[in-house]
RNA sequence: GGUCGCGUGGCCGAGUGGUUAGGCAGAGGUCUGCAACACCUUCUACAGCGGUUCGAAUCCGUUCGCGACCUCCA
């Protein structure tokens, strides 16, 4: 199956056609998390965003390798602890071991990701992991030059860099005015410029994270492991980068340089980054302090909310929104995704028991536009659309005031699954198939016991029967077959 | 200060030079013993000001407001 998608291209500002670089086989690297607290909510959009476009892609026909890291080592702190590694810091407040800190967090990290119905990636790298291929790749840099040896550190020579290759065209930054950037920061003393950045840090004596390298016992820069890892397992050039907007300058214009420097080749085709999560119009992120975990989502016990929302409702909160733009967290936005998205669930109920009740409706059309729409740079806004267009149509077969033939059916089956299921990755919440047979059984006696009631114009009883199950989360749905019933979450 | 982006109806959020986005909420109706669900109908728009055009919310200029990056961040 070819379609003819077409991406956002970071670098080029513009749309672009997607042609990977090998006929069948794309890869995608996307930075992952720094894992030294809980997973956030700015978290889950990149995992959605980036599980999308794999999905698709999948669903196309490519066979993928996505690589998403897990940062476990590097970066800096902007605080009075600043120069101290962000795990170290953090494994030194709980008096844990740092890599005791990166598996909590790991696993926490793995479990929101499962309910967010997030697939793994192929490959899931740690930097910790690449030390050896990170000096290499270090090594190599300097070997060509760009980079020097300053006290045991060792920084990229930007400058230097600058007169061989431009810098600063992923983020349209001019390397003159990085230059004159005259702010003091930890560590620029060692530089040659302001604009250098670490590819080494020596480590100090407190520092508890460290490896022995050929400058010093140190650890590796703060860019260096995705160009390391990416290069590790995509090769020197592969199709696709992702991560969030805030990654672009200094992150990923340090990757290319890094690649550039030691391959000597740009490592990416094209660059897709994600925009940020806002919470009353602000950025949520660790720094700001104003972001909400995943799990209180899940659980409902954050100030900020006014109760719980599932994972799917996350999720399909994010896939309301086109990646590219900001998404404001809201309550209410949030209900109301809960609510829609109960409605595209509850008619796949619907959808599975119809029948072929006539000549009429031609779903080509709808199954075209949602194809059409995730060509379009994965546009999951326009596709609910059709989504929900679907929905209409669904229950209307339903009450027999729309009418389809098997074969427009069948179509509208596998289209509504697909897209649904398969390439937005959305699920019934695990919450509500609760049934066993035993509860099914006492269902149905209480189900026929309403009815006699209702027979006998008994509506005390009827509806006292509807409500007690209302208020212990039963609703019982009646439709001219009879009464169905489901347990909301 | 530099670079980039945004401003759509009650809320969230697509799109675009002339034709319904969609969801949630609101209104009216059908269905129902009453409801819920569902269906039908329906109301609120494109920040301000100029310009280009037969025609702009969509292109250009400008003003105002907001945000992101420039330092770790998804």
């Amino acid at each position: 199956m070819t379609q003819n998608i077409q991406v956002y291209n970071t670098l080029s500002r513009k749309k672009e056609k997607f042609v990977p670089i090998n006929k069948s086989h794309v890869g995608m690297y996307v930075c992952g998390p720094t894992l030294y607290g809980p997973p956030h909510l700015g978290h889950a959009r990149p995992s959605v965003v980036f599980d999308v476009i794999y999905r698709y892609l999948l669903h196309v026909g490519y066979k993928v390798r996505y690589v998403k890291n897990i940062t476990d080592v590097g970066h800096l702190e902007n605080d009075a602890d600043a120069g101290e590694d962000k795990i170290a810091k953090k494994a030194r407040v709980e008096q844990l071991e740092p890599m005791e800190v990166v598996q909590k967090y790991t696993l926490i990290y793995h479990e929101n990701m499962a309910k967010l119905n997030v697939l793994p990636p192929t490959i899931e790298p740690r930097a910790s992991g690449h030390i050896i291929e990170q000096i290499n790749m270090v090594e190599e840099i300097l070997k060509n030059g760009y980079a020097y040896v300053a006290n045991g550190s060792v920084y990229f020579d930007v400058e230097k860099y600058n007169q061989d290759h431009p810098y600063g065209q992923l983020s349209g930054r001019k390397v003159e005015d990085l230059l004159s950037e005259t702010r003091t920061l930890d560590g620029q003393e060692e530089k040659r410029n302001s604009a250098d950045f670490a590819l080494w840090k020596k480590a100090s004596p407190e520092h508890i994270m460290r490896w022995p390298s050929p400058w010093s016992d140190g650890f590796p820069g703060w860019h260096i492991e995705c160009s390391a890892m990416s290069t590790k397992y995509l090769g020197q050039e592969f199709d696709i980068h992702g991560g969030g907007m805030d990654l672009l300058f200094p992150h990923h214009e340090c990757e290319i340089a890094q690649s550039v420097g030691s391959g000597g080749k740009a490592p990416v085709k094209y660059w897709l980054h994600n925009n940020m999560i806002t919470i009353n119009g602000k950025k949520m992120g660790k720094s700001l302090g104003n972001f909400i975990n995943l799990d209180e989502f899940f659980s409902g016990n954050h100030k900020l909310l006014e109760q719980a929302y599932s994972a799917m409702t996350i999720r399909f909160f994010m896939l309301q929104a086109h990646y590219g733009g900001t998404l404001d967290f809201s309550n209410e936005g949030l209900k109301a995704a809960e609510k829609g998205l109960n409605r595209i669930l509850d008619a796949h109920k619907v959808l599975i028991t119809l029948k072929p009740n006539g000549e009429g409706v031609d779903i080509q059309p709808t199954k075209e536009a949602c194809y059409k729409a995730m060509n379009d740079d994965f546009n999951t806004p326009i596709v609910l659309a059709s989504i929900f267009d679907m929905v209409k149509i669904i229950n209307s077969i339903h009450k027999n005031l729309q009418f389809i033939n098997e074969k427009n059916l069948t179509l509208l089956k596998t289209t509504f699954e697909t897209f649904v299921f398969e390439i937005l990755g959305l699920k019934n919440s695990e919450t509500k198939n609760t049934s066993t047979d035993i509860s099914n059984e006492i269902m149905n006696v209480l189900i026929d016991l309403r009815k006699e009631a209702k027979r006998a114009k008994n509506f005390t009883l009827s509806d006292s029967i509807r409500d007690h199950l209302a208020k212990i989360g039963v609703t019982l749905k009646d439709s001219r077959e009879g009464t169905s019933w489901e347990v909301k979450s």
